[in-house]
DNA sequence: AACTTTACAGACAGGTCTGTCTGTTTATCT
DNA sequence: AGATAAACAGACAGACCTGTCTGTAAAGTT
């Protein structure tokens, strides 16, 4: 007999969906579908596809915010680790056909109606920005320095994923590596 | 009797609604109602909900292109230009109660065989990248450095656009254009 | 005045979607 | 063994979608 953690198999497998081809693209019959459940199992655990996705953004969230926390208390100068970050990204592009950022691609197809996914996709980029000035302030002594050039960085890294997805190409990623780099360079 | 240029009527309408809501959450029948027109009328014109999107995107390129191009003959030197650059961003997003660039947005909810939306995205973004690349080459006089340092700008600027969404707030675009100019500095 | 083009109105087919509902089966715990 | 919780299967409602079709009315042209 299948495994009876129903929830965990829906937001897996819709988790895998979404990303690959758009919140919006993938419906709730495809999702238990494939993951082998039933329907009335899905709305036992989730009242709605919306909370469904607020489950999936939480999910990949914490998957990442656990990999910045590794990553500022690891070994190196704050340029070692804001390269590593640029050096993660393109690996995470190669290996998944990347499809840009999924948070900016569900906010692209959400209206302000669903406040719970805007603010998470919210809250999600403004802890991205935070991690960046803080590896900043480790750099720069001016603690409103260390702000501005945290903020900088941001938009680039920002910039780098959206216009690799938009162009299919790597090159964004290398540019705001290099542009990143420089700035944490004087 | 209303004027007959229903084709006209139907991509205005239709433009300001994908802009507003994205175009995957935008059907037909809303548009020819909005526009007021009948459904054979729309088919007359557009063969289908696709090929509306390509000649919106289309209409929306030319536009941006003749600023891009008044932009760069106008007076001043490139920092200046580039400034306006990301002044006029500001006031775009600012009187269009922004939902974040129509190109990524559209791209975000297209899958791969929509061919002609994808390839309109690409070579909008490339177009701008050309023109940053154009910008720094009246700046830079080593071409080599000119391009990389408009490849960085074309990534601060997108940036800048994909977060004032998220983040529903201005900064970035003020730090993008911050750190547009200072690169623009030496 | 006849003809052609364009737009109009709106029914219809065929499909998709979310979410509800009824009822059955399996597993676990007491 | 009996009770409870969870998962199963799948029909159904009601709404929406794109695109096709039939037929009519208005405008401009020859």
């Amino acid at each position: 007999m299948r495994k009876p953690n129903a929830r965990e198999r829906i937001l897996e497998t819709a988790g895998e969906l979404f990303f690959q081809r758009g919140y919006s693209e993938v419906g709730i019959n495809e999702i238990i579908e494939k993951a082998g459940t039933a329907k009335a199992s899905f709305y036992q655990h989730y009242p709605s596809k919306e909370s469904l996705c607020e489950a999936w953004l939480k999910a990949m969230h914490d998957r990442s915010e656990t990999f910045r926390s590794e990553l500022l208390e690891s070994q190196g100068t704050p340029a070692e680790k804001l390269a590593r970050y640029f050096d993660a990204l393109e690996s995470y592009i190669e290996n998944n056909q990347f499809r840009g950022c999924p948070y900016s691609n569900t906010g692209a197809v959400s209206d302000e109606q669903c406040c719970g996914i805007i603010e998470q996709i919210r809250s999600h980029k403004e802890s991205i920005r935070q991690f960046f000035r803080v590896l900043a302030s480790l750099h720069f002594p001016s603690p409103k320095r260390a702000a501005e050039m945290g903020d900088r960085v941001f938009v680039l890294y920002s910039g780098a994923t959206g216009e690799a997805q938009n162009l299919k190409a790597m090159w964004p990623v290398h540019t705001a590596r290099s542009a990143a780099l420089e700035l944490f360079q004087n």
